[in-house]
RNA sequence: GCCCAUGUGGCGGAAUUGGUAGACGCAGCAGACUCAAAAUCUGCCAUUCGCAAGGGUGUGAAGGUUCGAUUCCUUUCGUGGGCACCA
């Protein structure tokens, strides 16, 4: 009888099915265990192989976890919502549900073929209404939340309106600023929208005109890490600020404890890195300057107040609002033509030319307020006005950009630091000794920090401060395939729906395109838009609304009452294992991690932390062929004009290239494309031409040129890409599912290739054939088992189970064909051995695992099996074969028993005649003996 | 520029409280079985000197600590990723 993968694997996945194996109940007397994979968008590509090596390391942990006695919780679904799907309908008029729906059968399908142990009873899609019903509510509840600055949590809003109208807002020293502060009687003097506005300035999910990246080819605004180097990050088209109201999420209030959190939850450094960064937590002071003849004053924010002493001009962002009441007379001509030069450029030029110095002196001066220096007051375009206080104290001796400042406008510079300063380049160190520097004179900069500090606060023209670098996370798109808002507006007044008016349908439109004034395509159905309560909000949210709590819905995913239910979240709690890519360190992982805060503090669910442990899978890349012809056009206009097969790269500054990509049926293994499969491509290509302006080599007989290759992420447009389910039909799913892990760590990125997969497939056969012999039938048996065979088994059970627990799968693979190997050689085909084996392999290749469990005469699936346990007792040794080395070079082997002691061993080791040879007569210096570990002799 | 990873045969990779470098697999070479092919099996496979026995070199590079270093320390180079006028 032979292996045939596809015929078992199609009945057990059926049995499998039938049965409700994977079916997961939340009432359980066994420990729980939560294992998530970051949910795909169901793109219309469909999955290649590069997607299934997370689902397939956490389907394999899944399964040992049920072996161990879990009750293990491993659901799947789709982030469905997005704009592929929009874009594709923008195109071809098909309806973006139709698409999804489409697609996600296709992923399912081919998810299945995998054979993953998922529960579909729990499969949530994003855009389903049932599930966004409860992304509207969640964005509710922050909506009528805010953050409370006392008990750093997020309190309901009416517990605020309360406080305003018995206590009013007053600040608890100093006197009331009008605008900010106001007493209870204020409160209820002020009108409805008045009253609103205020609130709306603390709702965590609240509205207002800020600047937004608008990007004008794809007709919406985009969030910060859509953006990349001023183009978006899909579809490279410029992008530039624009004021429209906007819905935000007030994850800044939340960065200290997104920052304290990481502490708890085991996810790698860089990754953690990343978020840290992201975050950007500075801490420094505010301190005000006195300008010379005006009454206002310029607060600037610095992480460095012992530098105070060189401060030898002051920058303001051109947009900060002091810039035209200090500019003198003399001044204004100049100032006003600096101020039109940076509205004329874009974000895009302001970031590409970033080593471009400008500037211009508004004629002001502060004054320092320890010496009374006069300091000249600049605007500059590098100074950003959404930062700290929108101004700096320059310190060219200690900042590189001050530095290059004052050289350009030959500002003299102030030395506090003595040699530590070059004249050369500023110098950021905080170990020097300060001088010049009053009062801060003789000390270390870095002690110094606090005393300036100390002294600021004492005069009351300062405060600490700490900034963050993160933003309010923009929340509203001007798309349509997304989550409506349930938000009407009236009078200038959001109004939110109640619970019971949810789901809010999106609305069918016949249109994708824009609607009027920057608005989505919703705007155009005035039927839906106007309502008498007032008028719908028009934006939808971004993609991330849905996946900011889908692990939650997946614990109670039917429940029509509420978002999920407060036991099950109790039961199942935080996610135990989460894995997916690294491209959501910033985005994703840090939204989810706010949402489930925010729930959390509201009482809603019992953990502030969603994910206990992450684990980021590596990229598989593809290998493509190319080859690059240089291009004079400038790069970032053509940038989006590229067709299907060539791309725009930089090879280096000034070269712009073209990129030909050929997949690999034009190319030979050595990279040769011929002239012949060229104009072959040419033929089967006619909207991608290819120029056959080539210096073409020759070998005599034909012209041929040898292509670049490169591993790349693969794509559809790297012609790179290989298919799972053309794997899984050639070799069968648990070749393909053991193969991808037997390819290297799970962590790290390789290359494709598909040619190694023969060898577990090999593999397999062997394993089967442990059973059956193709001519003879069965061959296992029901002797028993020697110890050398006990022994090959439980050094087996020992090393798959650790490996397993670290996610080391490449390893466990391959012990496990050490083990078949071993067990061939001494012709082992005993039932007591082999079903353990069996078991210990259902994680990874489960067919096979169930065919044979049954061949072996076992009722009942192996997925519930015992999961066997070690005995060390059968892996004691009496004796160890030592290597013997001589100068730390091993010369020889010797076997000896383990109880010996040093001295003995020494006796043996010096008859050894290797040893005699090499010590030439000589006594040994020394003689090191580790137990169990080696022998090394000293000469 | 800053931060975080990472560097081992022709290739993917193994080896951790510092203790036999190259497990396992791919590719390659030689052979067995076969009319032949597939499948399977056996042997070789870092490099260099040598018929062999045996020796030299070798984990990006250069130093250091140690009886002993892929592993620890210092310097340096390459690759990948992240951040980047953040005061």
């Amino acid at each position: 009888m032979e292996y045939r993968f596809n015929e078992i694997e199609k009945k057990w996945q059926d049995q499998w099915k039938a049965d409700k194996v994977y079916q997961v109940s939340n009432e359980s007397a066994k420990p729980k265990y939560y294992v998530l994979d970051m949910f795909p968008y169901p793109s219309g590509a469909g999955l290649h192989v590069g997607h299934p090596l997370g689902y397939i390391a956490s389907d394999i942990y899944s399964r040992y976890k049920r072996l161990k006695g879990f009750n293990v919780l491993h659901p799947m679904g789709f982030d469905s919502f997005g704009l592929p799907a929009e874009q594709y309908a923008l195109e071809t008029g098909q309806h973006p549900a139709e698409t999804t729906k489409k697609n996600i059968a296709t992923f399912k399908s081919q998810l299945d073929k995998i054979g993953f142990c998922y529960d579909w009873e729990r499969e949530v899609q994003t855009s389903d209404p049932n599930y966004y019903q409860w992304t509207q509510w969640i964005f509710l509840q922050l909506f009528n939340s805010y953050f409370c600055n006392t008990e750093k949590k997020a309190l309901p809003i009416s517990q605020l309106i309360k406080k305003y109208e018995t206590k009013g807002a007053l600040p608890k020293t100093g006197e009331p600023i009008p605008g900010k502060h106001f007493t209870a009687e204020e409160w209820k003097a002020y009108s409805k929208q008045q009253q609103e506005e205020i609130l709306m300035n603390r709702r965590l999910a609240f509205s207002k005109y800020g600047e937004v990246n608008w990007c004008e080819a794809l007709g919406t605004v985009l969030a910060n890490d859509e953006v990349v180097n001023g183009v978006s990050e899909r579809g490279g088209h410029p992008v530039e600020k624009k004021k429209m109201r906007q819905w935000y999420l007030r994850i800044t209030a939340y960065a200290d404890r997104l920052l304290e959190g990481l502490e708890t939850v085991e996810f790698s450094e860089s990754m953690k890195e990343m978020q840290r960064n992201w975050i950007g937590k500075s801490q420094g002071a505010e301190m005000d300057f006195v300008i010379k003849g005006n009454d206002k004053k310029l607060r600037v924010y610095t992480t460095r107040p012992d530098t105070i002493f060189g401060v030898d001009f002051m920058v303001v962002a051109p947009e900060h609002e002091l810039v035209a009441a200090i500019t003198s007379a003399e001044q204004k001509e100049d100032i006003d033509k600096y101020l039109q030069y940076v509205k004329s450029r874009s974000e895009r030029e302001r970031l590409a030319e970033a080593k471009t110095i400008t500037g211009c002196f508004t004629g002001a001066y502060a004054i320092n307020p320890f010496d009374g220096k006069e300091i000249p007051i600049w605007i500059s375009e590098y100074v950003l006005a959404g930062y700290g206080t929108g101004a700096i104290m320059a310190v060219p001796c200690g900042d590189q950009r001050d530095f290059a400042f004052a050289k350009h406008f030959n500002i003299p510079i102030t030395n506090i630091i003595g040699d530590h300063y070059t004249g050369e380049e500023a110098n950021a160190t905080k170990e020097a000794i300060l001088q010049n520097s009053g009062f801060l004179n003789g000390l270390l900069m870095k002690d110094a920090i606090g005393i300036a500090v100390d002294k600021i606060e004492e005069l009351g023209i300062g405060t600490r401060k700490v900034n963050y670098r993160m933003r309010d996370a923009g929340f509203s798109r001007q798309r349509y395939w997304g989550e409506p808002f349930p938000i009407i507006w009236r009078d200038g007044i959001a109004i939110p729906l109640g619970a019971e008016e949810l789901p809010l349908e999106l609305p069918h439109v016949d249109k994708y395109g824009p609607g009027p004034e920057g608005e989505g395509p919703l705007a155009n159905i005035t039927e839906w838009v106007n309502t008498p309560a007032g008028r719908r909000e028009t934006s939808t949210m971004p993609g991330y609304a849905g996946s900011s709590w889908y692990f939650l819905r997946y614990m109670d995913p039917h429940n029509g009452s509420t978002f999920c239910d407060r036991k099950a979240s109790d039961y199942w709690n935080q996610v135990d294992l989460y894995i997916g890519g690294t491209e959501h360190a910033v985005g994703h992982l840090l939204y989810s991690r706010m949402w489930t805060k925010v729930l959390f503090d509201l009482g809603l669910i019992g953990f502030d932390e969603p994910f206990r442990k992450l684990v980021n899978q590596g990229m598989i890349t593809g290998k493509s062929y190319f080859f690059n012809v240089v291009v004079t056009d400038d790069l970032a206009d053509r940038k989006g004009g590229a067709n299907k097969l060539g791309s725009f790269v930089k090879d280096s500054p000034s070269n712009v290239l073209r990129r030909f990509r050929f997949g690999h049926q034009y190319v030979d293994a050595t990279g040769k494309l011929t002239e012949n499969n060229l104009r072959k491509y040419n033929s089967e290509h006619p909207n991608d031409q290819v120029t056959d302006d080539i210096d073409w080599l020759n070998n005599g007989e034909e012209n041929y040129i040898i292509l670049k290759e490169e591993s790349e992420k693969m794509s559809k447009t790297k012609f790179n890409v290989d298919n799972p389910d053309d794997l899984c039909e050639k070799y069968g799913a648990d070749t393909f599912r053991m193969y991808e892990m037997f390819l290297g760590p799970v962590e790290a990125s390789k290359p494709w290739d598909t040619k190694g997969i023969e060898g577990v497939h090999r593999f397999l056969r062997k394993l089967w054939r442990l059973f059956n012999d193709d001519l003879k039938g069965r061959v296992w048996t029901d002797e028993k088992p020697t110890d050398a065979e006990l022994k090959i088994l439980h050094r087996t059970i020992k090393k798959i189970e650790e490996d397993t627990e670290k996610f080391s799968f490449n390893t466990a693979v391959s012990a496990f064909m050490i083990c078949i190997n071993d067990l061939f050689d001494v012709k082992c085909h005993k039932k007591e051995v082999l079903e353990k084996i069996l078991i210990l392999m259902v994680p990874y290749a489960p067919h096979i695992a169930e065919e044979l469990w049954h061949q072996l005469g076992n009722e009942g699936s192996i997925l519930d099996a015992t999961y066997p346990t070690f005995n060390p007792a059968l892996l004691v040794e009496s004796t160890k074969e030592y290597p013997i080395s001589i100068n730390g070079k091993v010369r020889a082997n010797l076997s000896l028993a383990l109880d010996l002691d040093q001295k003995q061993v020494e006796e043996i080791v010096l008859q050894h005649e290797v040893v005699q040879k090499w010590l030439e007569g000589k006594d040994p210096k020394k003689i090191i003996y580790v137990k169990n570990k080696m022998i090394n002799v000293v000469v």
